[in-house]
DNA sequence: TCCAGATAGAACCGATCGGTTCGATGTGAA
DNA sequence: TTCACATCGAACCGATCGGTTCTATCTGGA
């Protein structure tokens, strides 16, 4: 009841801790951007003194770096997952690829992809670096995905596929226009489709 | 050669001191970012005082607003000329403004474009709605080339190629890849001819 | 000739920023 | 039992923030 360093029943555990921050720390700079919102408001918002915060990250920086790679780690595995769920036809992964985009982008609180949005904060590093390599993920799947279908030249069919995935994003976003995700499966299935040699149908 | 508030054979044009400031403060806020740079580094850059710059804009958002703006009208002047100069051919209107799009991505200093930085940045009114106006001007460009095309559905065709355009720049920016406007254009005269009815060659 | 207004430059304001330190209090492993 | 460590809450730090106010100086139109 009375306000004390450590609860008395409560478990001592940095690593949990750590991982709570950056959870919480994650959606609360996602929302407020990153020069939005202070070191006070964020630990309170956390309910973790700046001390624990300090001895965890070093410093603000060092938080948002552990939160932008930990976003880029789960968003890649989301859409990977997406992907790999939708079956073997290549079409079928990308249509299901950008639905789960158009879900994302209806949900309340969506303000455009993280990670993107950092690095148009700072464009300095670690949030440059972190974006590039987090494009990077999703210009690897889509290009895989580009040549299992037999596409002539996957790596560029892959490149115009992430043109649409962050466009997509980027009008959902400015435009409010959640709807972008199916043009985005639409214009993907149609580049697709032309970027294949032969329909690989039996 | 003393410092004065007004040196002596200045001209006096509020007018053109205010042209003269958002010129200046968009740059420099397009390089540093809304938050990356305070006021008083601000008037320095432009090399005006304090008091002028309020009793011009008012506030800082103030300013924000009158630089978005500003910048959104000159952007999509820019584009309708360029499409305007390359022809009647809707095909070569829009590898124009790839193309056109291909050179400012290799502009030194190039960081995206600073009204959808800007409303990632703020995401609150003005930059929002500004974002958002610019957004549909670009869409009514696209549109109108797609509908000049022959396109059997005009503003659907629009929006995809608006995805390219974004995505392109986001591309451009954050994968370090200004060849993006290059795919951007060759997925962009795929999509008009697959959703071209019928080619209107005589 | 005169005066309203534009402007520079500097001082100043309260608020907030990121970050540090400290004491009190608890946990968990040796 | 002991002690290193985790944690909270609060006080504190210098710097910087956006914004205001002042004086002095010059322009431009009445």
């Amino acid at each position: 009841m009375c306000r004390v360093p450590v609860p008395k029943g409560s478990s001592l555990n940095p690593d949990r801790t750590r991982a709570a921050i950056v959870r919480v720390a994650g959606d609360f700079l996602y929302a407020r951007g990153l020069d939005g919102a202070g070191i006070a408001e964020l630990c309170a918002e956390a309910g973790i003194s700046k001390e624990t915060l300090y001895r965890h990250f070093g410093s603000k920086e060092g938080l948002i770096r552990a939160v932008l790679e930990a976003r880029s780690d789960r968003v890649t595995r989301w859409l990977a997952q997406v992907a790999a769920d939708a079956g073997d036809e290549p079409a079928d992964q990308l249509a299901a690829v950008f639905d789960a985009l158009g879900r994302w982008y209806r949900e309340p609180g969506f303000r455009g992809c993280a990670i993107v949005n950092a690095a148009t904060q700072r464009h300095t590093t670690p949030a440059n670096e972190i974006a590039t390599r987090h494009l990077g993920r999703h210009l690897d799947l889509l290009t895989t995905i580009a040549a299992r279908a037999g596409a002539a030249d996957p790596t560029a069919l892959g490149r115009r596929l992430l043109l649409l995935l962050e466009g997509a994003t980027v009008v959902a976003d400015h435009l409010g226009a959640p709807g972008s995700a199916d043009d985005a499966r639409e214009a993907a299935l149609t580049l697709l489709k032309c970027g294949t040699q032969t329909a690989h149908s039996p």
